[in-house]
DNA sequence: CTACGTCCGGACATCGCGTCCGGAAATAAG
DNA sequence: CTTATTTCCGGACGCGATGTCCGGACGTAG
Protein backbone atom coordinates (compact mmCIF):
# COMPACT_ATOMS: atom_id res chain seq x y z
CA UNK A 1 0.00 0.00 0.00
CA UNK A 2 1.77 3.51 -0.73
CA UNK A 3 1.73 6.22 1.68
CA UNK A 4 -0.45 9.03 1.46
CA UNK A 5 1.71 11.35 3.22
CA UNK A 6 5.04 10.26 1.56
CA UNK A 7 6.02 10.55 -2.31
CA UNK A 8 6.91 7.26 -3.56
CA UNK A 9 10.88 6.57 -3.13
CA UNK A 10 13.06 6.50 -5.84
CA UNK A 11 11.61 9.79 -6.84
CA UNK A 12 13.65 9.98 -10.05
CA UNK A 13 15.69 7.28 -8.51
CA UNK A 14 19.21 5.62 -9.30
CA UNK A 15 18.66 3.28 -6.76
CA UNK A 16 16.11 1.33 -9.65
CA UNK A 17 13.42 -0.15 -7.97
CA UNK A 18 12.81 -3.58 -7.10
CA UNK A 19 9.57 -4.12 -9.68
CA UNK A 20 11.69 -2.50 -12.77
CA UNK A 21 14.87 -4.55 -11.70
CA UNK A 22 12.79 -7.79 -12.05
CA UNK A 23 11.09 -6.60 -15.25
CA UNK A 24 14.32 -6.06 -17.07
CA UNK A 25 15.66 -8.94 -15.64
CA UNK A 26 13.04 -11.11 -17.47
CA UNK A 27 13.46 -9.45 -20.55
CA UNK A 28 17.20 -9.67 -19.96
CA UNK A 29 16.94 -13.87 -19.98
CA UNK A 30 14.53 -13.77 -22.45
CA UNK A 31 16.49 -12.23 -25.06
CA UNK A 32 19.23 -14.83 -23.88
CA UNK A 33 16.80 -17.09 -25.65
CA UNK A 34 15.77 -18.43 -21.94
CA UNK A 35 11.70 -20.08 -22.25
CA UNK A 36 9.52 -18.24 -19.98
CA UNK A 37 7.43 -21.49 -19.37
CA UNK A 38 10.79 -23.03 -18.22
CA UNK A 39 12.54 -19.83 -16.48
CA UNK A 40 11.97 -20.66 -12.27
CA UNK A 41 10.85 -17.51 -10.16
CA UNK A 42 14.13 -18.51 -8.28
CA UNK A 43 15.86 -17.53 -11.35
CA UNK A 44 13.83 -14.47 -12.04
CA UNK A 45 15.58 -13.29 -8.76
CA UNK A 46 18.41 -14.29 -8.99
CA UNK A 47 19.20 -12.49 -12.42
CA UNK A 48 17.67 -9.01 -10.81
CA UNK A 49 19.64 -9.74 -7.33
CA UNK A 50 16.28 -9.88 -5.50
CA UNK A 51 15.09 -12.08 -2.91
CA UNK A 52 12.51 -14.01 -4.05
CA UNK A 53 9.90 -13.35 -1.56
CA UNK A 54 10.56 -9.73 -2.83
CA UNK A 55 8.79 -10.64 -6.39
CA UNK A 56 6.04 -11.57 -4.74
CA UNK A 57 5.07 -8.71 -2.74
CA UNK A 58 5.65 -7.07 -6.65
CA UNK A 59 3.47 -9.52 -8.54
CA UNK A 60 1.04 -12.13 -7.84
CA UNK A 61 2.54 -14.93 -10.26
CA UNK A 62 4.38 -15.64 -13.58
CA UNK A 63 1.35 -14.84 -14.84
CA UNK A 64 1.07 -11.14 -13.82
CA UNK A 65 4.52 -10.53 -14.40
CA UNK A 66 4.14 -11.53 -18.30
CA UNK A 67 1.10 -9.44 -18.60
CA UNK A 68 2.53 -6.38 -16.81
CA UNK A 69 5.55 -7.11 -19.42
CA UNK A 70 2.76 -7.33 -22.56
CA UNK A 71 1.75 -3.62 -21.36
CA UNK A 72 5.27 -2.31 -22.81
CA UNK A 73 4.68 -2.98 -26.59
CA UNK A 74 0.75 -1.69 -26.34
CA UNK A 75 0.75 0.71 -29.57
CA UNK A 76 3.75 0.29 -31.86
CA UNK A 77 3.35 -2.21 -34.25
CA UNK A 78 0.37 -1.70 -34.43
CA UNK A 79 -0.02 2.00 -34.98
CA UNK A 80 3.07 1.50 -37.82
CA UNK A 81 0.15 -0.67 -39.71
CA UNK A 82 -2.79 1.09 -39.38
CA UNK A 83 -0.96 4.02 -40.37
CA UNK A 84 -1.26 2.51 -44.14
CA UNK A 85 -3.97 2.33 -46.62
CA UNK A 86 -4.90 1.16 -50.01
CA UNK A 87 -4.61 4.30 -50.87
CA UNK A 88 -1.27 4.52 -50.22
CA UNK A 89 -0.31 2.02 -52.72
CA UNK A 90 1.80 -1.16 -52.91
CA UNK A 91 5.46 0.15 -52.62
CA UNK A 92 4.16 2.13 -49.43
CA UNK A 93 2.58 -1.40 -47.85
CA UNK A 94 6.06 -2.84 -48.43
CA UNK A 95 7.73 -0.17 -46.62
CA UNK A 96 4.97 -0.12 -43.84
CA UNK A 97 6.05 -4.40 -43.16
CA UNK A 98 9.40 -3.59 -43.39
CA UNK A 99 9.11 -1.35 -40.12
CA UNK A 100 7.22 -3.69 -38.39
CA UNK A 101 9.92 -6.33 -39.33
CA UNK A 102 12.14 -4.08 -37.23
CA UNK A 103 9.65 -3.49 -34.61
CA UNK A 104 8.92 -6.90 -34.06
CA UNK A 105 12.79 -7.74 -34.23
CA UNK A 106 13.39 -5.64 -30.92
CA UNK A 107 10.80 -7.06 -29.69
CA UNK A 108 10.68 -10.77 -30.56
CA UNK A 109 11.92 -12.38 -27.56
CA UNK A 110 8.92 -11.10 -25.53
CA UNK A 111 6.61 -11.48 -28.32
CA UNK A 112 7.31 -15.04 -28.32
CA UNK A 113 7.14 -15.40 -24.97
CA UNK A 114 3.68 -13.84 -25.05
CA UNK A 115 2.47 -16.19 -27.54
CA UNK A 116 3.90 -19.08 -25.78
CA UNK A 117 1.83 -18.01 -22.36
CA UNK A 118 -0.88 -17.21 -24.31
CA UNK A 119 -1.31 -20.90 -25.84
CA UNK A 120 -1.93 -22.91 -22.22
CA UNK A 121 -3.24 -19.19 -20.01
CA UNK A 122 -6.58 -17.77 -20.78
CA UNK A 123 -6.20 -14.55 -19.74
CA UNK A 124 -3.18 -14.06 -21.10
CA UNK A 125 -4.91 -15.46 -24.18
CA UNK A 126 -7.32 -13.35 -24.22
CA UNK A 127 -5.22 -9.99 -23.74
CA UNK A 128 -3.31 -10.77 -26.99
CA UNK A 129 -6.46 -11.66 -28.88
CA UNK A 130 -7.73 -8.03 -27.79
CA UNK A 131 -4.75 -6.61 -28.92
CA UNK A 132 -5.10 -8.29 -32.45
CA UNK A 133 -8.83 -7.36 -32.86
CA UNK A 134 -8.63 -4.04 -33.04
CA UNK A 135 -6.43 -4.36 -36.20
CA UNK A 136 -8.92 -7.47 -37.67
CA UNK A 137 -11.33 -4.79 -36.89
CA UNK A 138 -9.74 -2.21 -39.58
CA UNK A 139 -8.69 -5.10 -41.89
CA UNK A 140 -12.20 -5.45 -42.20
CA UNK A 141 -13.24 -1.83 -42.49
CA UNK A 142 -10.30 -1.13 -44.83
CA UNK A 143 -11.80 -4.18 -47.79
CA UNK A 144 -15.27 -3.12 -47.75
CA UNK A 145 -14.19 0.31 -48.20
CA UNK A 146 -12.33 -0.91 -51.20
CA UNK A 147 -15.10 -2.91 -52.34
CA UNK A 148 -17.77 -0.33 -52.63
CA UNK A 149 -15.03 1.88 -54.37
CA UNK A 150 -15.25 -1.07 -56.88
CA UNK A 151 -11.25 -1.35 -56.70
CA UNK A 152 -11.75 -4.69 -55.02
CA UNK A 153 -13.75 -7.59 -56.11
CA UNK A 154 -17.35 -7.77 -54.49
CA UNK A 155 -16.87 -11.16 -54.21
CA UNK A 156 -14.10 -11.23 -51.31
CA UNK A 157 -15.75 -12.34 -47.75
CA UNK A 158 -13.88 -9.64 -45.53
CA UNK A 159 -14.06 -11.33 -42.52
CA UNK A 160 -13.06 -14.70 -44.04
CA UNK A 161 -10.25 -13.06 -45.79
CA UNK A 162 -9.51 -11.29 -43.02
CA UNK A 163 -8.28 -14.05 -41.05
CA UNK A 164 -5.91 -14.78 -43.46
CA UNK A 165 -4.33 -11.69 -43.63
CA UNK A 166 -4.13 -10.45 -40.25
CA UNK A 167 -3.48 -14.01 -38.20
CA UNK A 168 -1.50 -15.80 -41.11
CA UNK A 169 0.37 -12.69 -41.79
CA UNK A 170 1.46 -12.13 -38.34
CA UNK A 171 2.31 -15.42 -37.91
CA UNK A 172 4.72 -15.45 -40.93
CA UNK A 173 6.34 -11.91 -39.70
CA UNK A 174 7.29 -13.64 -36.45
CA UNK A 175 8.52 -16.70 -38.12
CA UNK A 176 10.80 -14.48 -40.10
CA UNK A 177 11.69 -12.39 -37.40
CA UNK A 178 12.98 -15.44 -35.46
CA UNK A 179 14.32 -17.79 -38.02
CA UNK A 180 14.91 -15.10 -40.95
CA UNK A 181 17.90 -13.24 -41.56
CA UNK A 182 17.58 -9.67 -41.48
CA UNK A 183 19.31 -9.15 -44.30
CA UNK A 184 16.41 -11.05 -46.36
CA UNK A 185 13.97 -8.80 -44.37
CA UNK A 186 13.36 -6.42 -47.36
CA UNK A 187 12.89 -9.11 -49.72
CA UNK A 188 10.48 -10.76 -47.34
CA UNK A 189 8.33 -7.47 -46.68
CA UNK A 190 8.21 -6.80 -50.35
CA UNK A 191 6.69 -10.16 -51.02
CA UNK A 192 4.11 -10.24 -48.22
CA UNK A 193 3.37 -6.85 -49.49
CA UNK A 194 2.67 -8.19 -52.91
CA UNK A 195 1.10 -11.08 -51.90
CA UNK A 196 -1.68 -9.10 -50.11
CA UNK A 197 -1.83 -6.46 -52.56
CA UNK A 198 -2.51 -9.18 -55.57
CA UNK A 199 -4.14 -11.84 -53.39
CA UNK A 200 -6.55 -9.22 -51.93
CA UNK A 201 -6.56 -6.03 -52.54
CA UNK A 202 -6.53 -5.75 -56.15
CA UNK A 203 -7.42 -9.21 -56.62
CA UNK A 204 -8.27 -9.75 -60.25
CA UNK A 205 -12.18 -9.63 -60.42
CA UNK A 206 -13.84 -13.46 -60.38
CA UNK B 1 13.73 -55.95 -21.39
CA UNK B 2 11.47 -58.53 -23.32
CA UNK B 3 12.05 -61.95 -22.91
CA UNK B 4 13.36 -63.95 -25.73
CA UNK B 5 11.36 -67.18 -24.97
CA UNK B 6 8.48 -65.73 -25.33
CA UNK B 7 6.23 -63.94 -27.17
CA UNK B 8 4.99 -60.33 -26.37
CA UNK B 9 1.52 -60.19 -24.22
CA UNK B 10 -1.02 -58.94 -26.26
CA UNK B 11 -0.38 -59.82 -29.28
CA UNK B 12 -3.88 -58.91 -30.77
CA UNK B 13 -5.12 -58.38 -27.30
CA UNK B 14 -8.49 -57.22 -26.47
CA UNK B 15 -7.61 -56.25 -22.96
CA UNK B 16 -5.97 -53.03 -23.93
CA UNK B 17 -2.67 -52.45 -22.97
CA UNK B 18 -2.04 -49.71 -20.57
CA UNK B 19 -0.07 -47.65 -23.02
CA UNK B 20 -3.02 -47.65 -25.66
CA UNK B 21 -5.15 -46.45 -22.54
CA UNK B 22 -2.78 -43.42 -21.24
CA UNK B 23 -2.64 -42.33 -24.88
CA UNK B 24 -6.24 -42.62 -25.45
CA UNK B 25 -7.21 -41.15 -22.36
CA UNK B 26 -4.68 -38.12 -23.22
CA UNK B 27 -6.52 -37.75 -26.17
CA UNK B 28 -9.68 -37.68 -24.90
CA UNK B 29 -8.85 -34.66 -22.46
CA UNK B 30 -7.56 -32.76 -25.30
CA UNK B 31 -10.46 -33.16 -27.02
CA UNK B 32 -12.52 -31.95 -23.84
CA UNK B 33 -10.72 -28.74 -24.14
CA UNK B 34 -7.74 -29.54 -21.64
CA UNK B 35 -4.70 -27.76 -22.06
CA UNK B 36 -1.87 -30.08 -21.85
CA UNK B 37 0.67 -28.02 -20.45
CA UNK B 38 -1.35 -27.81 -17.41
CA UNK B 39 -2.97 -31.58 -17.04
CA UNK B 40 -1.26 -33.68 -14.64
CA UNK B 41 0.40 -36.79 -14.68
CA UNK B 42 -1.97 -37.72 -11.94
CA UNK B 43 -4.98 -36.52 -14.27
CA UNK B 44 -4.30 -38.39 -17.02
CA UNK B 45 -4.13 -41.67 -15.45
CA UNK B 46 -7.13 -41.30 -13.62
CA UNK B 47 -8.88 -40.70 -16.83
CA UNK B 48 -6.81 -43.62 -18.08
CA UNK B 49 -7.98 -46.24 -14.80
CA UNK B 50 -3.87 -46.47 -14.19
CA UNK B 51 -1.90 -46.43 -11.10
CA UNK B 52 0.88 -43.04 -11.68
CA UNK B 53 3.89 -45.76 -11.92
CA UNK B 54 2.40 -47.42 -14.69
CA UNK B 55 2.75 -44.12 -16.41
CA UNK B 56 6.55 -43.54 -16.15
CA UNK B 57 7.30 -47.53 -17.20
CA UNK B 58 5.85 -46.59 -20.39
CA UNK B 59 6.90 -42.67 -21.04
CA UNK B 60 9.96 -41.08 -19.59
CA UNK B 61 7.83 -37.85 -19.03
CA UNK B 62 5.33 -36.15 -20.37
CA UNK B 63 7.47 -34.66 -23.67
CA UNK B 64 7.94 -38.37 -24.76
CA UNK B 65 4.09 -38.28 -24.49
CA UNK B 66 3.28 -35.84 -26.77
CA UNK B 67 6.22 -36.78 -29.33
CA UNK B 68 4.58 -40.21 -29.08
CA UNK B 69 1.17 -38.68 -30.11
CA UNK B 70 2.56 -36.76 -32.97
CA UNK B 71 3.36 -39.67 -35.10
CA UNK B 72 -0.22 -40.36 -34.98
CA UNK B 73 -1.23 -37.18 -37.61
CA UNK B 74 1.90 -38.09 -39.67
CA UNK B 75 0.99 -37.62 -43.19
CA UNK B 76 -3.11 -37.05 -43.57
CA UNK B 77 -2.85 -33.50 -44.00
CA UNK B 78 0.63 -33.43 -45.63
CA UNK B 79 -0.38 -36.01 -48.11
CA UNK B 80 -4.08 -34.06 -48.87
CA UNK B 81 -1.92 -30.57 -49.88
CA UNK B 82 1.14 -32.01 -51.77
CA UNK B 83 -1.40 -33.97 -54.22
CA UNK B 84 -2.28 -30.27 -55.12
CA UNK B 85 -0.64 -28.79 -58.32
CA UNK B 86 -0.35 -25.47 -59.81
CA UNK B 87 -1.75 -27.35 -63.17
CA UNK B 88 -5.25 -28.50 -60.92
CA UNK B 89 -5.84 -24.78 -61.07
CA UNK B 90 -7.82 -22.53 -58.50
CA UNK B 91 -11.06 -24.64 -57.74
CA UNK B 92 -9.00 -27.45 -57.63
CA UNK B 93 -7.11 -25.83 -54.89
CA UNK B 94 -10.00 -24.43 -52.97
CA UNK B 95 -11.60 -27.78 -52.60
CA UNK B 96 -7.89 -29.24 -51.23
CA UNK B 97 -8.04 -26.49 -48.54
CA UNK B 98 -11.63 -27.64 -47.79
CA UNK B 99 -10.35 -31.59 -47.21
CA UNK B 100 -7.43 -29.98 -45.18
CA UNK B 101 -9.85 -28.03 -42.98
CA UNK B 102 -11.99 -31.01 -42.07
CA UNK B 103 -8.97 -32.76 -40.89
CA UNK B 104 -7.76 -30.21 -38.87
CA UNK B 105 -11.15 -30.44 -37.51
CA UNK B 106 -10.89 -33.69 -36.68
CA UNK B 107 -7.26 -33.64 -35.33
CA UNK B 108 -7.73 -29.94 -33.59
CA UNK B 109 -6.98 -30.80 -30.14
CA UNK B 110 -3.93 -32.80 -30.40
CA UNK B 111 -2.37 -30.06 -32.98
CA UNK B 112 -3.19 -27.61 -30.44
CA UNK B 113 -1.18 -29.81 -27.76
CA UNK B 114 1.59 -29.68 -30.22
CA UNK B 115 2.13 -26.28 -31.20
CA UNK B 116 1.68 -25.75 -27.66
CA UNK B 117 4.64 -27.73 -26.81
CA UNK B 118 6.31 -26.82 -28.99
CA UNK B 119 6.59 -23.30 -28.38
CA UNK B 120 8.66 -23.86 -24.71
CA UNK B 121 10.09 -27.74 -25.88
CA UNK B 122 13.32 -27.73 -27.93
CA UNK B 123 12.38 -31.00 -28.98
CA UNK B 124 8.81 -30.88 -29.45
CA UNK B 125 9.33 -27.85 -32.33
CA UNK B 126 12.27 -29.56 -34.13
CA UNK B 127 10.28 -32.58 -34.71
CA UNK B 128 7.34 -30.54 -35.35
CA UNK B 129 9.50 -27.74 -37.43
CA UNK B 130 10.63 -30.90 -39.56
CA UNK B 131 7.38 -31.64 -40.82
CA UNK B 132 6.85 -28.75 -41.88
CA UNK B 133 9.67 -28.77 -44.18
CA UNK B 134 8.61 -31.00 -46.46
CA UNK B 135 5.88 -28.93 -47.39
CA UNK B 136 7.84 -25.96 -47.23
CA UNK B 137 10.14 -27.88 -49.81
CA UNK B 138 7.74 -28.56 -52.25
CA UNK B 139 6.18 -25.37 -52.03
CA UNK B 140 9.35 -23.62 -53.17
CA UNK B 141 9.86 -26.46 -56.19
CA UNK B 142 6.39 -25.51 -57.28
CA UNK B 143 7.14 -21.88 -57.39
CA UNK B 144 10.08 -22.09 -59.14
CA UNK B 145 8.55 -24.62 -61.66
CA UNK B 146 5.32 -21.93 -62.10
CA UNK B 147 8.27 -19.37 -62.76
CA UNK B 148 10.32 -21.55 -65.14
CA UNK B 149 7.60 -22.27 -67.43
CA UNK B 150 6.38 -18.15 -67.23
CA UNK B 151 3.28 -18.37 -65.37
CA UNK B 152 4.64 -16.86 -62.48
CA UNK B 153 6.38 -13.15 -62.73
CA UNK B 154 10.56 -14.61 -61.85
CA UNK B 155 10.61 -11.50 -59.57
CA UNK B 156 8.98 -13.60 -56.96
CA UNK B 157 11.69 -14.57 -54.18
CA UNK B 158 10.68 -18.42 -54.49
CA UNK B 159 12.20 -18.96 -50.45
CA UNK B 160 10.27 -15.80 -48.91
CA UNK B 161 7.25 -16.21 -50.16
CA UNK B 162 6.97 -19.71 -49.23
CA UNK B 163 7.65 -18.79 -45.60
CA UNK B 164 4.41 -15.90 -46.27
CA UNK B 165 2.54 -19.21 -47.68
CA UNK B 166 3.52 -22.08 -45.64
CA UNK B 167 3.81 -20.77 -42.03
CA UNK B 168 0.85 -18.46 -42.77
CA UNK B 169 -1.33 -20.48 -44.31
CA UNK B 170 -1.00 -23.23 -41.51
CA UNK B 171 -1.65 -20.56 -38.92
CA UNK B 172 -4.88 -19.31 -40.41
CA UNK B 173 -5.77 -23.03 -40.88
CA UNK B 174 -5.37 -23.74 -37.34
CA UNK B 175 -7.19 -20.27 -36.14
CA UNK B 176 -10.51 -21.32 -38.36
CA UNK B 177 -10.23 -24.48 -37.28
CA UNK B 178 -10.23 -23.74 -33.60
CA UNK B 179 -12.57 -20.14 -33.55
CA UNK B 180 -14.18 -20.15 -36.73
CA UNK B 181 -17.43 -21.25 -37.57
CA UNK B 182 -17.30 -24.56 -39.71
CA UNK B 183 -20.20 -23.26 -41.57
CA UNK B 184 -17.83 -20.83 -43.08
CA UNK B 185 -14.99 -23.17 -43.82
CA UNK B 186 -15.68 -23.00 -47.44
CA UNK B 187 -15.93 -19.80 -47.98
CA UNK B 188 -12.49 -19.54 -45.70
CA UNK B 189 -11.02 -22.40 -47.74
CA UNK B 190 -12.11 -20.55 -51.08
CA UNK B 191 -10.69 -16.81 -50.01
CA UNK B 192 -7.29 -18.56 -48.87
CA UNK B 193 -7.07 -20.34 -52.28
CA UNK B 194 -7.58 -16.91 -54.38
CA UNK B 195 -5.12 -15.07 -52.08
CA UNK B 196 -2.47 -17.45 -52.45
CA UNK B 197 -3.91 -18.06 -56.43
CA UNK B 198 -3.57 -15.13 -57.56
CA UNK B 199 -1.23 -13.39 -54.95
CA UNK B 200 1.88 -16.10 -56.12
CA UNK B 201 1.32 -18.61 -58.98
CA UNK B 202 -0.88 -16.18 -60.91
CA UNK B 203 0.34 -12.84 -59.56
CA UNK B 204 0.43 -10.49 -62.19
CA UNK B 205 3.59 -9.76 -64.04
CA UNK B 206 5.52 -6.45 -62.30
C1' DC C 1 3.72 -75.63 -10.62
C1' DT C 2 6.79 -72.17 -12.11
C1' DA C 3 8.70 -68.38 -14.62
C1' DC C 4 7.57 -64.27 -16.62
C1' DG C 5 5.47 -59.97 -17.81
C1' DT C 6 2.24 -56.41 -16.55
C1' DC C 7 0.22 -53.58 -13.42
C1' DC C 8 -1.03 -51.77 -8.71
C1' DG C 9 -0.27 -49.07 -4.70
C1' DG C 10 2.28 -46.65 -1.94
C1' DA C 11 6.77 -44.65 -0.06
C1' DC C 12 10.28 -41.54 -1.03
C1' DA C 13 13.30 -37.53 -2.24
C1' DT C 14 13.11 -33.38 -4.78
C1' DC C 15 11.65 -29.25 -6.65
C1' DG C 16 9.09 -25.04 -7.57
C1' DC C 17 5.29 -22.32 -6.02
C1' DG C 18 2.96 -18.97 -3.10
C1' DT C 19 2.56 -17.28 1.81
C1' DC C 20 4.19 -15.37 5.94
C1' DC C 21 6.98 -13.01 9.27
C1' DG C 22 10.88 -10.82 11.85
C1' DG C 23 14.33 -7.83 11.20
C1' DA C 24 17.91 -4.82 8.61
C1' DA C 25 18.56 -0.64 5.94
C1' DA C 26 17.29 3.50 4.00
C1' DT C 27 14.73 7.65 4.12
C1' DA C 28 11.65 11.41 5.41
C1' DA C 29 9.16 13.79 9.30
C1' DG C 30 9.24 15.85 13.75
C1' DC D 1 19.06 13.29 16.55
C1' DT D 2 15.09 10.47 17.17
C1' DT D 3 11.21 8.32 15.33
C1' DA D 4 8.02 6.54 11.95
C1' DT D 5 7.47 4.42 7.64
C1' DT D 6 8.63 2.01 3.54
C1' DT D 7 11.22 -1.37 1.14
C1' DC D 8 13.68 -5.24 0.92
C1' DC D 9 16.12 -9.41 2.73
C1' DG D 10 16.36 -14.05 4.20
C1' DG D 11 14.52 -17.86 5.59
C1' DA D 12 10.72 -20.98 7.18
C1' DC D 13 6.58 -23.21 5.95
C1' DG D 14 2.86 -26.05 3.59
C1' DC D 15 1.56 -27.69 -0.66
C1' DG D 16 1.24 -30.11 -4.85
C1' DA D 17 3.56 -32.31 -8.76
C1' DT D 18 7.48 -34.80 -10.56
C1' DG D 19 10.22 -38.86 -11.25
C1' DT D 20 12.17 -43.16 -8.88
C1' DC D 21 11.83 -47.35 -6.58
C1' DC D 22 10.09 -51.60 -4.76
C1' DG D 23 7.06 -55.38 -2.92
C1' DG D 24 3.44 -57.85 -4.20
C1' DA D 25 -0.95 -59.29 -6.79
C1' DC D 26 -2.59 -61.29 -10.92
C1' DG D 27 -2.92 -63.64 -15.26
C1' DT D 28 -0.78 -66.35 -18.74
C1' DA D 29 2.40 -69.48 -21.17
C1' DG D 30 5.65 -73.18 -20.70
Amino acid sequence: MASTTRRRSAQVGRPTTAEAGILAATRRLLVNGASFTEMGVQEICAEAGVARSTFYSHFRDKIDLILRLTTDLTGSAFETTTAWEPADGLDRLAETFENVLRIYRDQAPLRRAITEVATYDVSVREVWANELKQFTDRTIEMIRTEQKAGRAPATIDAVAVTRVVVVGGEQAIVDQATAGDPADDAVFARELAETWWYGVFRRPPG
